[in-house]
DNA sequence: GATCGCAAAAGTGCATACAATTAGCAGCGC
DNA sequence: GCGCTGCTAATTGTATGCACTTTTGCGATC
């Protein structure tokens, strides 16, 4: 193969990377991303790090102040609020069009996802942290609605950050069992009921969070970093 | 005053600068535009156009290929719809909450802005576009939570957009006639018919739109963006 | 007259350089 | 001990330079 396509876009690599560190805890809110060392950490130069926390604050991850070294963001109770609703009403669009649509390939690979998520070592919060929202990404995908896709996965990834700072450390056993119910009315083709079972779902997730205070605590973003970077 | 700040941010000033430009029409989908030559007429360099040409393309309004000069984005049909079913979810959640929370000076407010949007001068394509917009971004802003003005105020940009792909000339009347409605709805404090008047009112949007085909011509950039260009 | 090839021009992709701002810290006075 | 002051290191903000890619212009060729 050529040396010729930077795989597709280094910015973009390095907003993935960044996101998937946010969403599976290895960055927490608060923690500080100075330009140089996520070259360093990614082997580009600052101009390229920089855009990418340009992506990622305008996504609402990160948080950028003039002159400030970049931190993840620290959603407010408000803010965490706020997106879990605006989750659920996305949320249902997906639903009520998936459950007009899905096909049986798709259910089979939802219900291979659930199960993966079920042989996951429940002692690895980021694995099954990673998984859940990824089965609500892999939805939303479904929906072939790229726009759909991307405003449900920022989102969600938001969500995450939020539970981060606020949740208690993440149950996987309630979320598999509730995503089975989400698939079950999918299959069946019942618009009410995959959307209910959705909405029921996120709500549920709301409820079981917004508890835990946040901690907060200095260590090396290189190390944290090291491997979400990709090879 | 002090000759540090920045204003707050040029990249965020141009980047509000082209949105206001597509949004009025001033740019077309598949307008070029050269990073050297926006550079030129916001007076920085290469770099901060750039910077903001990743943001509008994260936001969906510019497209970026590798190597290739950005252009205005030219939406599909079906990213079309598909935007503004999102917008209909969203502002539905928008009309619930303001339902529920509405002050009589907030209602006065909306009323001023229908006012103005009357007296604008019908033959102005692009005035009577962005107050219909600004009525839909002022609502978000109302429910006072930030992340939902922001997806509210970007799916309504997006959509303007593809009005501007896919719609005939933008009508002013019914557009003024139904922002009426939902302020009545909400001023009664009438939950359901304020989503149902806003369902309703972007439902038509959609249907009186969706006729023409795209056009295509060549003009001068820096000529366009001249009037968007903050003083 | 149309087509192909190729070199110049235009444009992007990225790193680096330098100015400006902030953060950390030592020294000083109280 | 505590807070203020000023210095230095760290970090960001922006422009510029260079390599590489794409586009364009133009002449040769058929």
């Amino acid at each position: 193969m050529k040396p010729k396509k930077n795989v597709v876009d280094r910015v973009a690599q390095i907003c993935s990377a960044l996101r998937r560190a946010i969403i599976e805890r290895a960055l927490s809110p608060g923690d500080k991303l100075p330009e140089d060392q996520l070259g360093l950490s990614f082997g580009v130069s600052r101009t390229i790090a920089r855009q990418a926390l340009g992506q990622l604050a305008a996504e609402g991850l990160v948080n950028l102040r003039r002159n400030r070294i970049a931190v993840v963001a620290t959603p407010t109770v408000e803010e965490a609020r706020d997106t879990f609703e605006i989750r659920i009403a996305l949320e249902a669009v997906v639903a009520n069009c998936l459950a007009l649509t899905i096909t049986p390939e798709q259910i089979a690979e939802l219900r291979r996802h659930i199960a993966d998520q079920g042989a996951a070592d429940p002692a690895s919060q980021s694995a099954s942290i990673r998984l859940a929202t990824d089965f609500h990404v892999l939805l939303a995908g479904m929906t072939g609605r790229p726009i759909l896709e991307r405003y449900v996965t920022e989102v969600a990834y938001r969500s995450g950050l939020a539970l981060s700072a606020y949740g208690r450390p993440h149950s996987n056993d309630c979320a598999i069992e509730e995503h089975c119910q989400i698939v079950d009315a999918l299959e069946e083709g019942d618009v009410a009921a995959a959307a209910a079972a959705m909405t029921s779902h996120l709500s549920a997730v709301v409820d079981r969070a917004m508890i835990r205070p946040p901690q907060r605590t200095e260590r090396d973003l290189s190390a944290i970093l090291a491997p979400f970077i990709a090879g």
